[in-house]
DNA sequence: TGCGAATGATACCGATCGGTATCATTACCA
DNA sequence: TGGTAATGATACCGATCGGTATCATTCGCA
């Protein structure tokens, strides 16, 4: 990996830090010339606009939380357990989140949906990206007798995304891990009725 | 109510749209300047700073869509009926939310939630109020016995306002009501089975 | 109706915004 | 090891940021 390579990806994970603590409006590049320690000329050699670091920035965030999740997933046999990750990595939330400053997605979303349409379009992918993931889970408990077949595969894993981002906004909101952990309870509960 | 007055408010009104939409940091005086036509020597005369117009215009819209709430509420018998209302006055959130900007503690917990202390504080606040009404609707279910005794109040009030916020981010992310739709019928289900 | 207070417009402030042109240095391969 | 391309620092740009001092006008009561 050249120099420059590495200082890019420096630059994306510091950025990534950034934007999903303050956001993108509020983060400036005067704060990731703070954190990263280069100056912004040899910031915009990488990059041609705060834009497009920002893209790359969430691009990181996400791919970064994906890992965590799919890691924590392979501990898990059953789809009620899989499905049970996504809100299970963020049982502490406020102390100790998968990435600094929260889902990425939430964030992306609730800043960019009325705003900003580049930074809408890769949060719309992030999501369906999401969803379809847990419907594919969804389906193979299906498939397996774990769930009934008359359950519904797309307003389940909307309704299981809905808990996890809610809860998250919750607990971050009130600064306790409460709120994201009674969903966990609740929601396995409500899993484990659907057979 | 003096001329004064009835221009503080026309700004607070402005300005509540604005926030909602494109947030507290995006959002500039400049912008409340164009939608309002007062010029800035005006605006300041009635506020001392954009936090306190900020303050004041979450405030307002909070309280405006409690209002849509409250009403809608009128209507419902049952305690289910009464949660449901929460997430049905979002029904349309793309084309025709209770408020142009979608769900103000969403965006505000979402945005203030690491870095704004000030505004936080008023979210949290909002989301404790919502919550204490919830768990009102809810203990009164379990008393006219429309719930089972052993319903854990706290978590269900935390699960129906995950699920509501959770499908507001969903649905105006992806630009079509379906997930704020589904949810509705998937937690209708839910607390119909509460009995 | 006259007069003082309430109101809003004009013109300005320093700071910071995102972005760029240019130059010095460093890395790295022939 | 010499030379060149890759890299990053310096210094600057115009625009916009939130905020203020001052003046003209309008409101509303005595």
């Amino acid at each position: 990996m050249s120099k420059g390579e590495n200082t890019r990806k420096r630059i994306i994970a510091k950025a990534a830090e950034l934007f999903n603590q303050k956001g993108y409006a509020a983060g400036s590049m005067s704060d990731i010339i703070e954190m990263t320690g280069i100056k912004k000329g040899g910031i915009y050699r990488h990059f041609e606009s705060k834009d497009e670091i920002a893209l790359a920035a969430y691009a990181y965030a996400g791919s970064l939380v994906g890992g965590v999740i799919r890691e924590a997933m392979a501990q898990e046999a059953t789809a009620r357990g899989k499905l049970l990750v996504y809100l299970k990595v963020y049982a502490n939330v406020v102390e100790d989140p998968p990435f600094v400053g929260g889902c990425p997605l939430l964030n992306l979303a609730t800043e960019a949906d009325d705003s900003h349409p580049a930074l809408r379009e890769r949060g719309r992918d992030g999501m369906e990206r999401t969803l379809s993931q847990m419907r594919e889970i969804i389906a193979e408990g299906v498939r397996s007798g774990e769930f009934r077949a008359d359950v519904d595969i797309d307003a389940l894993a909307t309704f299981v995304l809905s808990v996890m981002e809610g809860g998250i906004m919750m607990s971050k909101l009130e600064g306790d891990n409460r709120h994201v952990r009674m969903n966990i309870e609740t929601l396995s509960a409500y899993l484990e009725g659907l057979r």
